[in-house]
DNA sequence: TTTTCGACCGTTCAAGTAAAATGGTCGAAA
DNA sequence: TTTCGACCATTTTACTTGAACGGTCGAAAA
């Protein structure tokens, strides 16, 4: 059983690697399967599909930066600190999955609706750290009292916006490190105006 | 020569509404061409190519937007309302625009390069309408007076991305109205938020 | 001269096809 | 319980071919 799981993350481990280089299409079974040194029909023993083995990538690395996000909440900071360390936590965390988070826009609709929920799924936990960020705010009289619901999704849908602006205009032309400095940048300048913008 | 530009304005128009419902790839030149009666080698004496006739298209559209912008200066409206009114006609604009503007999204490479320069252009375009909104309001004490341009940029970056986002995830649903409503609803939430953070 | 068009050319695109690659299964072996 | 070679069914890829399309040109119409 011990042995199971170490195994499950090692495999995990080396599919995550090849996904987030080269996509779900491109990678084979037996790619992972060599990486870890088994047979490609050893992976089936563990991950029923490879749709499967995809998901449960995605859903450790989700798991993961919503960790490291309910962290915050323990320090003892302002709520539009923790609103700048979320944005800017979320940015790094997009950084090292492009090509897993990324597949919305190259492939095609059918994998697009398959993995639908996984992404569904995400942005709900999303709303529920931006909402906890925001009700704390409003509760210590940082914040306007009158906020709604509405405006943590429009947040949320504006940082993804324009995370998905700059994924667009770069394909296919390589502009790593700049754009990524670019679009920090913006979402700082961003950050500053709305915590501006719903003080109380 | 009056003449002249009377056929060239029926081409356009032709051109528009069949560029519009079924995009760029979709719609050949004889079908333009039959729509206003003419043989398809008539339409290369007025355009040099399909790919003109659909810049021009753009071109035509895209100044039609600027000049409804231009009346916005005359009125004596806060810069606040200005901003707002721009917002609205904004998303009024692409909503007829769809398959023109939606270009980036679906097709490939080769197109997106080859007119890449028309929305680049018309982004320079917006940030100038936009920059003198904003410095109007910086001018008669509205907005913060320390705004930089880099505010107008992001401004406009975050609408982009909102409407990208939206586009998106319709493909291919088709809920044309509702998610008309409710990226309507968004920027709202956004523009009061964004109006409010830059106050003075 | 200005404007239109039929006939034509070279290229691109779509549908079809066959072979290779891939996801997934199963029973045997370790 | 875990691994894997051999195998199957389906998908992907590379390639071919005929039709469709963008674009040209010279002649005719206006």
């Amino acid at each position: 059983m011990n042995d199971n799981n170490l195994k499950e993350n090692e495999i995990l481990e080396a599919a995550r690697n090849r996904f987030a280089h080269y996509g779900f299409s491109k990678v084979t079974m037996e790619e992972i399967a060599s990486d870890v040194g088994m047979g490609k029909a050893s992976l089936y023993y563990y991950f029923p599909t490879k749709e499967d083995l995809f998901k449960s990538v995605i859903h450790k690395e989700q798991n993961l930066f919503a960790e490291e996000i309910e962290k915050l909440f323990c320090r003892k900071i302002s709520a539009a600190n923790k609103l700048r360390s979320y944005v800017k936590k979320r940015l790094e965390f997009f950084h090292e999955l492009v090509n897993l988070s990324t597949l919305n826009v190259n492939t095609f609709v059918d994998i697009k609706l398959m993995f639908k929920e996984l992404f569904e799924d995400f942005e709900k936990k999303e709303l529920q750290l931006l909402q906890r960020i925001l009700d704390e705010g409003k509760m210590n009289g940082e914040f306007e009292s009158r906020l709604r619901h509405e405006t943590t999704i429009t947040f949320l849908h504006l940082l993804q916006g324009l995370r998905l602006r700059m994924i667009k205009f770069i394909k296919d032309n390589r502009m790593e490190k700049e754009n990524y400095d670019e679009l920090s940048v913006e979402m700082s300048v961003f950050v500053e105006i709305f915590i501006k913008g719903i003080k109380a």
